[in-house]
DNA sequence: GGGCCAACTAAGCGAAGGGTTATCGCGCTG
DNA sequence: CAGCGCGATAACCCTTCGCTTAGTTGGCCC
């Protein structure tokens, strides 16, 4: 498998014609005809098949398509990242879990580089296994989340960064918002209203899960908090919520925390990065920021909102072998 | 640049050696320091230089070793996605636009899939223009959002899917709310919240922004509506709202609609692919699902949930040329 | 300065990759 | 059935890739 091979592929797949891909890329047919056989050898699969009417993809060809529409697309990609890093901001690649990455974090950053100047921030939102290897891999310099269990063994250093508190919330007519002490085996029993860390073994809500028995078919996972909290207040089921983010929807009375024993379940999040020798200046720098009155001001706006100009939504990263 | 070279890039760069990335790949030294060189000489940047601690990577390099993993990453998905292929279900790759592709999409797509057995669906969100080329180059099956500009003339069909109506929504104490009538002045110089489509100038919400003559400034992004609904409940500004969808938020008192002069807007979503001969069987059984009161119901629910099992965040799509 | 360790460079070699022209196979169409 | 269009294949060539061994450079430490 070769990136010229995928390039012709591309294109013959888009064009639906050998012939054409051939005339545009400006050789002969053979050549573009045998770039194919060689990549269909390689992966083991047609990819493309004749018909009366122009190349049809199969099956895999159709998988296989968008992947190498990727990889092409990542090659010019490569170049223009060079091209444009001479004189170009540093750069500091930030990941986080799903929680804390849509909400506080986007606005702290947007205060971290209006105060720091010349810095390009991007934000990755991935699984708390997946941060571990990122960090190692030097593929992110910092991350946001719940305390790593082998951080130390790692090679991470990890410092707390805020305290939060879990509540439970469910809508005010929901049959367990009216107990004055919620049982265990009930909250088993309930419909779970959760964001993608609800899937996550490692992070603080998806460890409640397991604790407490929550079958799978009683979780629905929703793309972000807000939205499970929405489908709370119709009275879905229960959704676990950050205090201080829940504070606004609870005081319009379209929510309601329910009284559980072991709640609200005081966390932190921490902060991780790779330590000592291996940090980047910039990174340090980013911590101290964390310290300061304007980060923590950033973190409790209960908004997620950033300037226009600065937008673009933060990327889904998923891990590699 | 070669899909070998970057696989030894990325693994120096994660060792942190080349002798260490040579024995790790059974190879001799010079055969890694030699791959390294050939692709910076192809990408005319150092991307590792040594130090006395080990191998540091340049600001380019930084860049270039996100994407390189990417790639390294995705060469092994090819190989993955043909050898699942066989025997593997039919794949449907759906793009939407971001309101829509949050929103009644997942729902719509659920219920599919429960009908239709045996389907594997991919869900993306894009902006308009992407999506044309998404469907010409059939990287997309479908599409749902605005009306594509273009779409007769690039051979793609569309028909309507869903008539909503657009409405203005801010906190019940905005200065706005309580005006018998808004103007047009008054709406140019408000704070605008929205979704990423008030980004698109190709989709509605993006193009009333233009129209209106609304500032850059003025506009703050959300990564989805109900975060943009939440901060307007927080007297933050003026949000557009899908009506249906914001119903609950209306009933519960958060947020007001604004009488303004020329809202409701009503418009309509649409499915957009590629037409006649080049249709597969599946996009065409998605249309006949379409018109069901099982899919129109599915559409109209508030929620956005799915089940646990089949959650996979939508991915965010970029196009290139 | 003399080791020493690590990365880089040089020279050489077999195997692909990527290109050409010429030829074959196959399904349409007149 | 002959002709045509278009993709696959064959035979051949040159370049590049990827690997080896052998030698060079450059920083660090005793």
């Amino acid at each position: 498998m070769t990136l010229t091979q995928l390039k012709v592929f591309v294109l013959v797949a888009r064009l639906g014609s050998v012939r054409g891909a051939a005339t545009a890329l400006g050789v002969s047919e053979p050549a573009v005809s045998q770039a194919l056989t060689a990549l269909r050898q390689s992966l083991g699969d047609q990819l493309l098949s004749r018909t009366p009417t122009g190349m049809e993809l199969t099956g895999a060809g159709q998988r296989v398509l968008g992947i190498a529409s990727q990889m092409v697309h990542l090659a010019g990609e490569a170049e223009d990242a060079v091209r444009q890093s001479h004189g170009a901001p540093e750069l500091l690649r930030v990941v986080a879990t799903s929680t804390i990455g849509h909400t506080v974090i986007p606005a702290m950053l947007q205060a971290f580089t209006a105060r720091a100047g010349n810095v390009e921030v991007t934000l990755g939102i991935a699984s708390t296994d997946e941060i571990t290897a990122l960090l190692q891999e030097r593929l992110a310099d910092v991350a946001f989340g719940p305390m790593l269990p082998s951080a130390a063994a790692d090679g991470l250093t990890t410092t707390p960064l805020l305290r939060y508190r879990l509540v439970l919330a469910a809508s005010r007519g929901h049959h367990l918002a009216s107990a004055a002490a919620v049982r265990a085996s009930q909250l088993r029993d309930a419909v779970w209203l959760v964001d993608p860390e609800g899937r996550d073994p490692q992070a603080d809500v998806g460890r409640l899960l397991d604790r407490l028995g929550v079958d799978q078919d009683r979780i629905r996972v929703f793309p972000n908090q807000p939205a499970a909290w929405a489908a709370a207040a119709d009275g879905a089921g229960v959704a676990p919520a950050v205090e201080h983010l829940l504070q606004r929807d609870v005081a319009a009375g379209q929510l309601a925390v329910l009284s559980v024993a072991e709640f609200p379940i005081e966390r932190l999040w921490y902060v991780n990065s790779l330590g000592g020798e291996r940090r980047r200046a910039l990174v340090a720098k980013l911590h101290r920021f964390l310290s300061t009155p304007e980060a923590m001001h950033a973190m409790h706006r209960t908004d997620g909102g950033v300037p226009s100009s600065r937008f673009r939504p933060p990327v889904y990263v998923t891990i590699w072998s």
